[in-house]
This record gives C-alpha cells, sequence and structure tokens, in this order.
DNA sequence: AGGCCACTTTACGTTAACGTAAACTTCCCC
DNA sequence: GGGGAAGTTTACGTTAACGTAAAGTGGCCT
C-alpha cells in the first residue's frame, strides 16, 4: 500500500499535535472538508495536507485566512480564467512576504549571532577576573 | 551629526508605519521604555531599535513576549553568570526556531512554484482549446 | 448490562494585540 | 485669546484562534 486513504480526528490530531478542537475549528473556518461516516469525521489525504499547510503557516505568522488562500492555491477546485489570473496575483503576493520573511530571518541570525558573542565575551571577562 | 539622538511618538509612528496607540501599548508590555519631558514621551535610539525588533519579529509571526526576549538578548541590562548561560540557551532556542521557519518557507516556495506552475499550465490549455 | 473509549454538538470563556472614543493639557500660530 | 495639532490618560470594545465544560451518541469488551 502506498499511502493511507483516510484518517480519524484523534489520528490527525496525534500525528500533528494539535487538539481535536483546533481540527474542528478548521473546519467550521472552510479549511478542511472532511466526509461523514454517519456522524463521525473522515479526512482525506487532501485534509491531511491541507491540515500540514496550515501549521506550517502558522508557524510563519499566517492568519487563518491567509493559509486558507494557500490551500487554494495548492488544491485547486473549479477554476476560470479570471480566478486564475487572480491565482498568480496571489501567488506574487506570498512570494514577495516569504521574501520579506528570508530577510528577517537572516537579519535576526545575525543579530543572534552578535548577541552569542557578547554573551560569550562576557562570560570569558567574568572568569578572569575572578581566578 | 551621525544620526538622531531622540524620536517623538508620531515620528516613529509614522516611520514603521503603526498608530501611537500601538507604541504606547509596547511600553505597557515593558517592550519600549521612554523618558519624560514633562509629560510628552521622548524616545532613544534603542526604542527606536527595539521597535524595529518588534516589529520584525511580528512579520516572522513572534509575540510580543518572545519579541521582548529578543530585545534582552540585544540590549543588554545588569547580567550576572546564571543570565548569561539562561542567555545562550535562549539564543539557542531561538536559532532552532528559525532554522524551522527557513525550512518552512523553502518548502512554501516550492508550493508556490508548483501552484504557478499548474495555474499556467491551466490558462495555456485554455487559450489553446478556444481559438 | 455496565463501562469505557472516541466521537459528537452547543455554547460560553479566554488571551493577545491592539482599535476607538472621550476628555484633558501644551504649544504654536495668527 | 481662540483654535488647531500633537500629545496625554482612562476605559471600554473588538477580532482571531482556540480552550473548556456539559451533555449526548455509538461501538466494543467482558
Amino acid at each position: 500500500m502506498t499511502l493511507k486513504q483516510s484518517y480519524g480526528i484523534g489520528e490527525l490530531a496525534r500525528e500533528f499535535d494539535v487538539t481535536t478542537r483546533t481540527i474542528r475549528f478548521y473546519e467550521d473556518q472552510g479549511l478542511l472538508t472532511p466526509r461523514r461516516r454517519g456522524q463521525t469525521r473522515i479526512y482525506s489525504p487532501a485534509d491531511r495536507v491541507a491540515l500540514k499547510l496550515i501549521l506550517r503557516g502558522k508557524r510563519l505568522g499566517f492568519s487563518l485566512a491567509e493559509s486558507g488562500d494557500l490551500i487554494r492555491l495548492y488544491l485547486p477546485t473549479g477554476d476560470n480564467r479570471q480566478q486564475l489570473g487572480a491565482l498568480l496575483e496571489k501567488i506574487d503576493e506570498k512570494r514577495t512576504q516569504l521574501q520579506q520573511q528570508l530577510v528577517d530571518i537572516q537579519i535576526m541570525q545575525q543579530d543572534l549571532d552578535a548577541a552569542e558573542e557578547r554573551a560569550r565575551q562576557a562570560l570569558k571577562e567574568l572568569e578572569e577576573s575572578d581566578v
């Protein structure tokens, strides 16, 4: 077998370390669309991918609405030409945002390097002063 | 003159495109510590740097508390040895987090590339179909 | 049958990060 | 000296993203 076909809510919750409440909330927001077996939710691989996108987005400070955009970029639905144009624009927006975040991260890393250097220097001076 | 010595609240607000309410709120949270001329707040270059760190942090999804950590890493205060140890640990934490974000960004960029490719392909097929 | 999960719905509560409005001082300008 | 413009305090309001509690359903085990 190549990949699981469906997932339970608890299963996904455990895998991604979120609560079931969270997963149901995402559905409420229209980000997940599980089918039902009776009353119970059954999640498809596409739902799993969507959840992954949401959580990755969260780590980068994206709102759920923004992650919703990403999901719709990644998992296409019924599209016509105009929507495709808008799509390409959105893709470009996100790309710009990611570029800015890359720059932000690089600067922060440099800041951390500098901060560590100063901390190590301060430690060293402390040790030398009370031999 | 090399650099401005002090800034007004409106001045900073305009420069960084935030409201004065936001700036006062950050002070409330202990992230900024302007001095006063009479009742009016006067911001130092260090405050300006702190504000910059906060906003950069926001773009990366950091909470104000986390940005507060970063500020304390970058703008040291009265330190003793134990605090330096904790400092180095925190620096390492942040570094790990940034690494994860880098990976997240790279994956998202690939996702965007793939989404764009599919969108262009779909457009192309549409155009070819109604010549 | 009783009990224990895992699941469900409904609904009120909570926290972070500000927005917004009201009422006040200070300074500058004409 | 009247009126902006920019600053201040105080305080209540708002939105996003869930947490938490209550009460019920369905399966499975012994």
